[in-house]
DNA sequence: TGCGGTTACACAATCGTTTGGGTAAGCTAC
DNA sequence: GTAGCTTACCCAAACGATTGTGTAACCGCA
């Protein structure tokens, strides 16, 4: 039985109206006015009975019925690249728990990155006429920003930012410099970086970070140390074989602006026989829940994904609310692991058995 | 602008109807009649004006409107442990596809597996009349599920199963029973489970396929070789030191029935001084993209998730169109790597370096 | 006694659709 | 010429809530 006893058809306002002999909208009042006083809707008495019979009965008001004469849904919005991107997904629970706290909904689209699903995609959700929007796959110079803008449609950005618009992301230029910082410290002066997808301000800022930094320390980044990539261990992979594929010597360590893709690329490291850790330093981004748990465990910087996600669901509330809203840019931390916990080796000039 | 040009406040139809002359009733006839001759309720000239100008107004009609004229929301409620376990936000993934498809939107809600937070975050989903539900996080036992029968609320589950309901799955027990043959053929005769969680249908029905198969083959398989852990990393890595620390020798292989929980495993045995792939076997289950990509690439059992998550979609679009559906169990294949590619030690009863 | 002010409700319109039932006009058939 | 059938519409009642505007009844008070 539990607590509902809902049945297949729900209990109306005008049930429990009838039920109680009153008017539909006498209930409707004391079921919705906020101070436990139903103000001058009805006596005190009424109003106990009122809510006594909605608990009994299971009341619980049709949202369709709600949103149609009120003109919000309180349903949210998500785009996401994928969902099965951890650090999405992680994201997407922090929008979850503070959307449940604020009795919204939420509805999640993957977008696979592209441009045309992500507009394809927003226009669903505004045909179910959702109150706003969170956006997690932002690229570099969308056009379908200033046109949701316009149209003066409520939405913040999560995870990656854009000028001009409001956004809940990490810090990724601290990011970067504080991985710079370490390789630096740990006496690595020949890096390689993999950097991402370049459409994504995550990908550009944590670069961008690392480099600026490293410049600064004294170090040098020729734009050939920098390698472009997808953000999954394949495309890691991929940058790895293409940084020992160059000539001259192999770096002493590599950043790697994300987790999977750091993964993707200590494979290739050790499937050419270099040790992660001792031959060669990997750090990645996001710290996942596996990069402590790794066989050669991995640094990488923490960001906090979980409050990302919270961040950019309260802010978008605001916007809802009409509120002016400024972006936030949550702190990360680097944890350093046995990836790149050695110094450098002295022969460091050794080239590739293989 | 763009090809929505819909303005902050959608065109209505009665917009529609009132620019063309006609009565809105005629312009949703129109628009609504699957036929492309308006049976009986237009001209086909004025069909065709009435299309024309929804589509020059981009006319899209109120969900919530609608819905409450036809108790039906089109929307569906997917409830999962936790989207950040990429086994399940993989099989949303096919879910928002079918339903994408289907003309269907999704909500999703994670119960972090509590039998408590299952049943909130359904009657939430109730309360939002969703037309149906999909459960990828029934325990064993569960009082949730001939509760909802009861109320005659259409639902299937997904990734776990349980008796008496559909539901779309792995064939688990067949993907235990690949594990099983690919150890026994290689050599190996003693063997730990790390087991997964007792009230998963997963965890059991993969354990239980191992168990059967290795006893058919003449192995043993004592109870106290069976760990029940966590899905995550931690959990392997908690299993893994279960393992090493029993008296005994050291088993020469082990079958995790989850790709993180032997990801764990891997680490712990490392840093045991144990070499996987050559001092012990390790095989996971669901073959994620992470599985082949490991510095030491795990054998896994591949699962279908992305097509699971399909199924259960289109099983629950069935249910709620009355039909009767029958449970389907998709089909694993065994992927054989490194971790697990050599024979056992002969010196195999060497006891740990700790 | 009568007046103004509260209290405690009821009434009805409205949100945007869908859908069962009209009905007027035109045509066919006899 | 009219019965009967189509065609091409219109009308109005829902669906379940919210909310502006009545309005009886009662109270205090002069």
């Amino acid at each position: 039985m539990g607590a509902g006893g809902q049945s297949r058809v729900p209990v109306t306002l005008k049930d429990l109206a009838s039920e109680l002999g009153i008017h539909p909208s006498t209930v409707s009042r004391v079921l919705h006015s906020t101070s436990d006083v139903a103000r001058g809707a009805a006596s005190s008495a009424t109003a106990q009975k009122v809510r006594d019979l909605a608990r009994e009965r299971g009341y619980s008001p049709d949202p369709q019925a709600k949103s149609l004469r009120t003109r919000r849904t309180r349903a949210l919005g998500v785009i996401v690249p994928r969902l099965s991107d951890i650090v999405l997904a992680t994201m997407y629970e922090g929008i979850e728990e503070a959307a449940a706290e604020n009795n919204y909904s939420t509805f999640v689209m993957n977008s696979h990155d592209s441009p045309d699903e992500q507009r394809r995609k927003a226009e669903i959700m505004l045909a179910r006429r959702v109150d706003g929007l969170i956006l997690g796959d932002v690229h570099d110079g969308s056009d379908l920003l200033p046109d949701l803008r316009a149209r003066h449609i409520p939405f913040v950005l999560m995870n990656r930012r854009h000028p001009g618009f409001p956004s809940a992301t990490c810090d990724d230029t601290v990011g970067g410099e504080l991985v710079a910082d370490h390789l630096w410290q740990a006496g690595h002066r020949r890096v390689s970086l993999i950097a991402g997808e370049p459409y994504a301000s995550t990908a550009l800022d944590r670069t961008a970070g690392f480099r600026q930094r490293w410049q600064d320390l004294g170090g040098e980044l020729p734009d050939s140390s920098v390698i472009w990539s997808r953000f999954d261990t394949e495309g890691g992979k991929e940058a790895a074989e293409t940084i020992v594929a160059q000539p001259g010597p192999v770096p002493t360590a590599v950043f790697a602006v994300n987790d999977f893709a750091a993964i993707g690329a200590m494979g290739t490291f050790r499937a050419h026989g270099l040790t992660v850790g001792q031959d060669i330093a990997v750090v990645g981004f996001n710290d996942t829940s596996l990069a402590a748990q790794l066989p050669i465990p991995l640094s990488s910087v923490r960001s906090p994904m979980f409050q990302i996600g919270r961040q950019a669901m309260l802010m978008l509330r605001r916007v809802i609310n009409g509120e002016q809203v400024d972006s936030v840019r949550m702190t990360p931390q680097l944890f350093v692991r046995e990836s790149s916990a050695a110094s450098p080796h002295r022969e460091s000039q050794r080239s590739l058995a293989s």
